[in-house]
DNA sequence: GTGCAAACGATCGTATACAATTTAGCCATC
DNA sequence: GATGGCTAAATTGTATACGATCGTTTGCAC
């Protein structure tokens, strides 16, 4: 019920300081789409909210804006990020790029018990959608990431996974912006056939999926310029 | 003479704050081996350096630590980063599952002047690499990653190309730890024989050169834990 | 009533100050 | 002589304070 964005990881890292819980916490928010894209965030206000300074809350939107997730702009603020069409693209093309790699990798090393695990996820997510409701919807999001975002941990490949992380979380905002069907995670199904392929060894055809799946989600975007909205937003970013 | 790290950039981005100047300048330090892994880096210093506080020090650091080259530890103090034989298999491991994809995207979109954009930058490389003395040989090593870098540029993804810089910069660190032949950086045909397969439209050739280029300068290394030094580094990670 | 200009307010950029933790040096003790 | 604990110095973690920049609004002239 705790674990946050890196739950996927096993041994949590305890890193330096309580910025990066503040971090942690603004990036759900941000994945689960109860922030917007283009949602200012204030320094003062977010220092209120966690009850610290200025100087953490400016040290997590400093640390979200490496990731990508929040833009700060110079004597202006913080923002929730929103990625233009182009931005999405590269991010979809990013992942169409590495994702088959970390699969392979992932499936040269995966053990029964990492496939048992992948499977759980499945089902996890499955109920999941199954499920009514604002709180379902949110966590669905979050495990139709984590199917990825465990691939990735299975490779063993630490930088890899630390760049998945990156790509699915601004995937997520891809999808709150430019999204079209009210399905917000990807099909459930492909995972499933993705999983059932590594488990007969059919690295190709798991690959061949993973592209396919991938293609689907992009599929599912509207790419255009926004337009009322963008009146605005246009000149700004 | 002036240009940072990211000079591959055409346009400057002119971030937020004075931090990234800090952030640069101790990066160019550490990709130009001027700095040592496990050298202890003091905000105090730090800031004493740059004539700056401690809180845009602190700043710099905490930015280069998202990029793995310094790693800070709780309570305890910045440290150029000192990447283990397991992280340096997952550095090169990383390219070696990106730089295909990347030189692919890259030869679909080369223009014939950035051909000749690299083709300079080959020159250059190869004029170092006859040239003697420390501040050729930092030349030098900026300069064969910059090869890789400018193929990221061409390929038109930004995201990929953020990841190349990191990963370009994080195997200088390793290559300054474990590298055991005096050249201190890649073949220099081996990146001539890509261009050149590249411009005949070679594109599996170009890839499988690429490979075996990353696995030539990995097959220089010697990754085996040090011993004497490990004493206290076995303990403390 | 419209347009420009100057002052106001809010927010960020940076520096400084204080609290907490670690590290080291030292003395006492075994 | 080695070991254990204690105190002091140094360094990091966090908060606050001040200066700079930007956006807004008010007021005046036309």
């Amino acid at each position: 019920m705790k674990p946050t964005a890196t739950a996927v990881h096993t041994t949590e890292d305890s890193t330096d300081t309580g910025a990066q819980q503040i971090r942690d916490a603004i990036r759900d928010a941000i994945v689960e789409r109860r922030l917007s894209p283009g949602t200012k965030l204030s320094e003062s206000d977010v220092g209120n909210l966690f009850n610290v300074s200025r100087t953490l809350a400016r040290a997590a939107l400093q640390a979200l804006s490496y990731e990508g997730l929040v833009s700060v702009e110079k004597n202006r603020g913080a923002f929730v990020a929103y990625p233009s069409p182009d931005e999405a693209r590269q991010i979809f093309a990013a992942r169409r790029l590495v994702e088959p790699g970390i699969l392979r990798e992932a499936a040269a090393r995966i053990t029964p018990s990492q496939i048992q695990h992948l499977k759980q996820l499945l089902i996890a997510e499955g109920r999941l959608m199954s499920e009514r409701g604002q709180m379902a919807r949110r966590a669905e999001i979050k495990a139709s990431g984590d199917f990825h975002l465990t691939l990735a941990a299975i490779s063993g490949n630490a930088i890899m996974q630390r760049f998945m992380d990156e790509l699915v979380a601004r995937s997520s905002l891809v999808i709150a912006l430019y999204g079209q069907s009210t399905i917000s995670s990807c099909g459930h199904s492909e995972h499933g056939d993705i999983v059932a392929a590594i488990e007969r060894n059919d690295l190709d055809e798991a690959c061949r999926l993973m592209l396919h799946h991938i293609a689907h989600i992009e599929a599912d975007l509207d790419l255009r310029e926004r337009k009322s909205v963008g009146l605005k937003e246009a000149f700004e970013g």
